[in-house]
DNA sequence: GTATCAATACTACAATTGTAGTTGCAATAT
DNA sequence: ATATTGCAACTACAATTGTAGTATTGATAC
């Protein structure tokens, strides 16, 4: 009933380290987020199995340790997020977002510059479908 | 405890007529929000007093009626839910998000055009602090 | 002046989220 | 064997969210 795409702050941070390390238990997970105990250890074994529960992450016990990964893509999932952020935010138009940046931020010269380059990129790209990379 | 600020769906579209219209009652609002009735109307109530409660919107009675307006500036909102999902999703990084819109979304020819027209003036204009309409 | 209508105000309640304590069990150190 | 340590499993609970029903009150039509 509902296809829990709106991850919380923590869902995400977790995610994110399950992302970059490929694997990881609760102890590491924990310990990376929050190095000082900010959160107890048992909030993130919570949510870690509450992610397990709704199809994010994956849990398999090695010995005694559960390890956790992720189940779903980084890109799927970015996208969806975005695609949602921007449905509520900009009437689900990119192209209204990418005016609000450029209209609200500051954003360095270099910055533009690179976004620029980006887009001749793509630009130039419009012949086939381009891969995908992973 | 906690600033608030991750208005739901339906509180995004709410403050979303809010901001098209000025001022609506809840009668109003939930017709055009909901022609079909698909939330009833008490729903849509419920929501907005909440929002009150909540400082983004303030209400006003005149007659028998209450009127509710939008209490928080558009561009505003949407800078700060842009930059918690920006930090949530990546890092933090607009240029992040930048490569993943352009890598990871289908945009028209004609819209990369008009992006890279922003950015040039955007680019053109930088020379004081622009004043930030509004 | 009473029934009806419209909008408000109040109440309800299950699901989800944020946060963590308690209990149990296996490995290890003594 | 026994106490201790590490982690897993289970349980708890208040706050928030999603959804709406019921009660009340002022206005209006007879």
């Amino acid at each position: 009933m509902k296809k829990a795409l709106t991850l919380s702050d923590l869902e995400w941070r977790i995610i994110g380290a399950l992302w970059e390390k490929g694997v990881l238990n609760v102890k590491e997970t924990w310990q990376r987020l929050f190095p000082e105990a900010e959160k107890a250890y048992t909030t993130v074994q919570t949510y870690m199995d509450r992610m397990v529960e709704k199809k994010l992450l994956k849990k398999e016990k090695i010995g005694l340790v559960n390890f956790y990964r992720p189940l779903v893509d980084e890109r799927t999932l970015k996208k969806r997020a975005t695609e949602k952020f921007v449905s509520n935010t900009f009437n689900g138009s990119i192209g209204r977002l990418a005016a609000f940046l450029l209209d609200s931020w500051e954003i360095t010269a270099e910055e533009l510059g690179q976004i620029k380059k980006l887009i001749d990129q793509k630009a130039g790209e419009t012949d086939g479908k381009h891969d995908i990379p992973d």
